[in-house]
DNA sequence: CGCCCTTTTGAACACCGTCAATCTCCGTGG
DNA sequence: CCACGGAGATTGACGGTGTTCAAAAGGGCG
């Protein structure tokens, strides 16, 4: 799963489980490190496998010719990447934090087509997706910046967060600029919000990397979920 | 594949050709008819099927509680809408235009699991709906109002369109709060740029329900697709 | 230490949302 | 067939949120 929406907490949960237990064995995968910065995939490569990820951040981005990016998915430990209908990644994937991930190929030309149990796995990574998507389009459509940003941060801290006595402490892998092209936002929004958060001490901001949600309740308030 | 921007019209036609020749013959499907209005599946409603359009208009919501609404896509014929990862819908659906829907079972505690063949299907089927919503992620983020309105009317004319001489007639089974619903914009903002387009020339509405495209290019200019 | 990129902050502006009034469409019933 | 009524659509005025442009501050790495 990709990162939403804080009321897919329980999704996350399952997702992990899932990751842990899938795609032991097998001839088709392969073990790949990817340091940050570099490119796993760009627009227009042929898709012949996705990719779990198993550490890092990977980010999944998505660019139109004037320039306008929109960052389709951070991919966290847990989450599957570069899936694709049509052979050809419409999408660029690139690591924002040293990643291993495990390659799966399916290419169905290759040994007669795809073992039946991974691409079943395969379908239910895609239908988790699909719903994790269905959340963001809420964020994107329906939010202002200040529940955009919270939800973020509640996932964030789901997902990536340290426990720190009644705090939790969160690593930022990506820029304010990656953050505002995930939430449709400008950089310079981004940073005000999150100073405004800063200054009602829902957040402290550590460097330009961390942060530390001191007040979850608060956050959870302006995320709005449902 | 759902209503997303203009330059997946390949995809648009691909799918087509895909949703005639298949689903034919088995048993786990089952052919309905929704009504304008009716709902096909609510949110909470256990997701054992998928439904695949074969004539009229489906629409697919997420509400917040406070009435935000979003609507996640228009499900025109051809569409396979209803994938669910959860046992459970996250949204709901229902029909803006009488419908004929296929549906088929993917009930896993059913007959030992579901026909291969068709989750082989189901898969492609949600790897396009996936490659779809990363085009409107781009539309919802990091889109203008006019571009918005503009790239909607271009995959609609496409899909739904029928040729008038050098002109294209439209019919629009949605209200234009569905359209706004769908943007992330409001009523006013979606009429007024129709507005703005019928004083530009480049469409023509006739009545609420239809409209003609008469300057196919200024619009595609307008969508500002890569 | 110094450079450069990222982040932050400020001020002015623009786009779109909000609120409200009017109008159009279309189905219903007289 | 026309009048009526109501929901949806349009238009206008105004305000707010977020963007844009610009400059200063901060942080990381040589």
């Amino acid at each position: 799963m990709y990162v939403t929406n804080p009321n897919e907490f329980y999704e996350a949960a399952a997702h992990n489980k899932f990751a842990v237990s899938s795609f032991q064995g097998g001839d088709a995968e392969k073990k790949r490190e990817i340091a940050t910065g570099k490119c796993l995939f760009r627009e227009g490569d042929d898709a012949n496998s996705v990719f779990e990820v198993k550490t890092g951040v990977l980010r999944l981005t998505r660019v139109l010719e004037n320039g306008r990016r929109q960052v389709i998915a951070f991919g966290l430990p847990g989450d599957i990447i570069g899936f694709s209908s049509l052979g050809y990644h419409m999408s660029e994937c690139d690591a924002i934090a040293s990643a291993e991930v495990v390659e799966h190929s399916v290419d169905p030309k290759k040994a007669g087509g795809v073992d039946p149990e991974l691409r079943d796995r395969l379908y239910q990574a895609a239908l988790r997706e699909i719903s994790a998507m269905q959340d963001h389009f809420m964020m994107l459509g329906r939010k202002s910046a200040r529940e955009k940003i919270a939800s973020f941060l509640m996932v964030l801290s789901d997902r990536l967060g340290e426990e720190l006595g009644a705090y939790t402490h969160v690593k930022l892998p990506m820029t304010r600029s990656d953050i505002a092209d995930f939430l449709g936002l400008t950089t310079e929004t981004v940073s005000r919000t999150f100073s405004q958060l800063r200054a009602e001490k829902v957040i402290a901001l550590e460097g330009n990397k961390a942060l530390i949600v001191l007040n979850a309740d608060q956050l959870l308030d302006y995320a709005e979920c449902d």
